[in-house]
RNA sequence: CUGCCCGUAGCUCAACCGGAUAGAGCACCAACCUUCUAAGUUGGGGGUUACAGGUUCGAUUCCUGUCGGGCAGACCA
């Protein structure tokens, strides 16, 4: 429908003598209703070349757009808007595409199937995930989600950073623990984990548990002084633990990588010799160093430090260059914006290593800190991490449901403030069952109805004609354009609001209208527009992740 | 000090990448359940979009500056 007026907005402007090569034509979906169902700035846009005023251009394109069986009447408004009024019956065709397209409804092929890869998440294995992990694992799903509804084929990734400082930190942590050492004493490492999950695999390895972890399945053999023993065995009892904080949260990954592996593997060594190659290193006071400048940073960094080791950076290099080697000419990482001044590193050292890399490859998207509230005042610790609050307290207290969608449904580079007494909120004031309520409604009446809903499809639509029944229909039809929005601009929460407006409009119309009515036309008509709006709420839901339930 | 993000109703947030009278929810006030789920609906009050300039037909949106909040800035991860 919008091509369809395009066309004949383009074809009106060719024929008043406007540029079409320097015209672009754009509708946008009217905020009120009185402005129709879809408008144009396009008379606003020609009065400058055409030297004219925008209501006389407005005027003249409306005389000579050509006939459309689709629509009703044009308006000129406001300082030049075109706006168009769809027909009853072009209103009505949106029921018929949703229940026949039914899952289907609001995909699109834009992506084309080419592979993109979206990691999300990548805690380091030092400790369970905490609020902010949780946020990115919601949004970083959704973009999955959102990004496989608009026709790409997406893998999902974890990256572990199981190599480095942080990890030797745990390793002299549960050593400490497991010597006795209590966290508060004099001789507990100072930069050390003090949460009680320190102690838990203390005990575990000490009792020589076996722990699982994705592919991997470790034995404790229980010698504290074994250090690679103790390394091995904590951070395969973290990843399990991990795992169960995703599953408590209805996550899925395709695939976890290994920073460790990137060593072994000689990944990284093979990258920092390309680097070398390349020319854009040099060496100085014992350490090697990229010129990061030559791809607009501040300054040099550090590749190798005098040490010998490597910088963060490298592996980080070496890591993306692996998923560009895998194919994925697009990836997108979702992390915590503490991660910001990584992006200019990374992409530098591709650019560094000429392999073909685009300048913008990878994509990010930030998220902002999350703050969580209870009772008016912040929480800042739980009894089993520590220094934080954990994902799992969270989806404990508010359940998986409301987690998921509070952490998604907000622009993610803002600050969020998490607001548990509001999330666990059974009742109105929680926009998470205002969606889910919606659906429920919907469902029972249908169950009351009793009738096959397969058969709606090929009803009589005309009797939906009410100002209700007109705005909840616009909205439907909105659906698709709001998937392809959020998949483009990588931006989950735009779903969320879409949602929170559909259900309002489902509960307006479901307030003043009796659907179970004695004239059979009109009951049709109307159980044909709820089921449409109760699968447009399920296929939006699941965008989310989450459920969409038939009884509440 | 430098860079990035943010600043919208008392609170939590929207506003379709420059559009029409800046919208919801919570909270407050007043209505609506013998009838398909009241976890709902309807109406009311509440705004100089932090502030000051600039760009143009038109700015919450783009540019500059100021103020305020957050995050970064190591031979750290």
């Amino acid at each position: 429908m919008k091509a369809h007026i395009t066309d004949l907005l383009s074809h009106a402007a060719s024929s008043i003598g406007a540029d079409s090569a320097q015209t672009t034509i754009t509708l946008e979906r009217p905020k009120s209703a009185e402005h129709g169902d879809f408008s144009s700035n396009l008379a606003m846009m020609l009065a400058k070349p055409l030297r004219q005023n925008p209501r006389a251009i407005a005027k003249a394109l409306i005389a000579t757009l050509p006939k459309s069986e689709y629509i009703a009447k044009v308006e000129i408004a406001g300082a030049g808007f075109i706006n168009f009024f769809l027909n009853a019956q072009s209103q009505q065709t949106v029921i018929s595409e949703i229940l026949t397209a039914g899952e289907q409804f609001g995909r699109n092929g834009s992506g084309k199937n080419v592979k993109v890869q979206v990691e999300f998440v990548s805690a380091n294995p030092t400790g369970p995930l905490h609020v902010g992990h949780g946020r990115g694992a919601a949004v970083g799903d959704c973009l999955a989600r959102l990004l496989d509804a608009n026709g790409w084929d997406v893998t999902r990734e974890f990256y572990y950073n199981d190599a480095g400082a942080q990890i030797e930190n745990l390793v002299i942590s549960v050593q400490a623990r497991c010597n006795g050492v209590a966290v508060d004493d004099a001789s507990f490492p100072e930069n050390g984990y003090r949460g009680d999950y320190i102690m838990d695999i203390a005990q575990a390895f000490l009792a020589k548990e076996t722990v699982t972890a994705d592919d991997i399945r470790v034995t404790a053999s229980g010698d504290v002084n074994d250090a690679d023993a103790v390394r091995t065995f904590a951070v395969a009892y973290l990843r399990h633990e991990q795992d169960l904080d995703l599953k408590a949260f209805q996550i899925k990954f395709d695939v976890f990588s290994l920073e460790s592996a990137l060593y072994s593997t000689g990944k990284v060594e093979n990258t920092v010799q390309s680097l070398v190659a390349s020319g854009h290193t040099y060496e100085d006071g014992d350490a090697l160093w990229l010129k990061t400048t030559d791809f607009g940073d501040d300054k040099d960094r550090v590749m190798r430090k005098s040490d010998g080791g490597y910088t963060y950076f490298v592996p980080d290099v070496a890591y993306h260059l692996d998923k560009w080697n895998r194919g994925f000419k697009r990836v997108i990482n979702e992390q915590g914006a503490d991660h910001h001044s990584t992006i200019t590193r990374v992409r530098a050292g591709l650019q560094a290593l000429n392999v073909g890399i685009p300048k913008g490859w990878p994509d990010y998207v930030l998220h902002q800190m999350v703050t969580v509230m209870r009772g008016g005042e912040e929480v800042k610790l739980s009894k089993r991490a520590g220094s934080y609050v954990t994902l799992r307290d969270l989806i404990d207290e508010v359940g998986c449901d409301a987690t998921r969608y509070f952490l998604a449904a907000r622009r993610s580079d803002s600050q969020l403030i998490f607001d548990i007494d509001l999330a666990r909120a059974q009742t109105n004031d929680n926009p998470v069952y205002y969606i889910q309520y919606a659906h429920a409604r919907i469902c029972s009446v249908l169950g009351q109805w009793a009738g096959d809903v397969a058969t709606l499809k090929a009803v009589n639509l005309s009797p939906l004609t009410m100002p209700n029944e007109t705005k909840l229909m616009q909205r439907l039809s909105e659906f698709p354009e709001i998937v392809s929005n959020a998949g483009t601009e990588l931006a989950p929460h735009t779903v969320a609001n879409y949602l929170k407006e559909c259900a309002a409009d489902l509960h307006s119309y479901y307030n003043d209208t009796k659907f179970l009515v004695d004239d059979e036309p009109t009951k049709l008509a109307r159980m044909a527009l709820i089921a449409a709006t109760q699968q447009v709420l399920k296929n939006g839901l699941n965008l989310l992740g989450v459920n969409a339930p038939s009884k509440m």
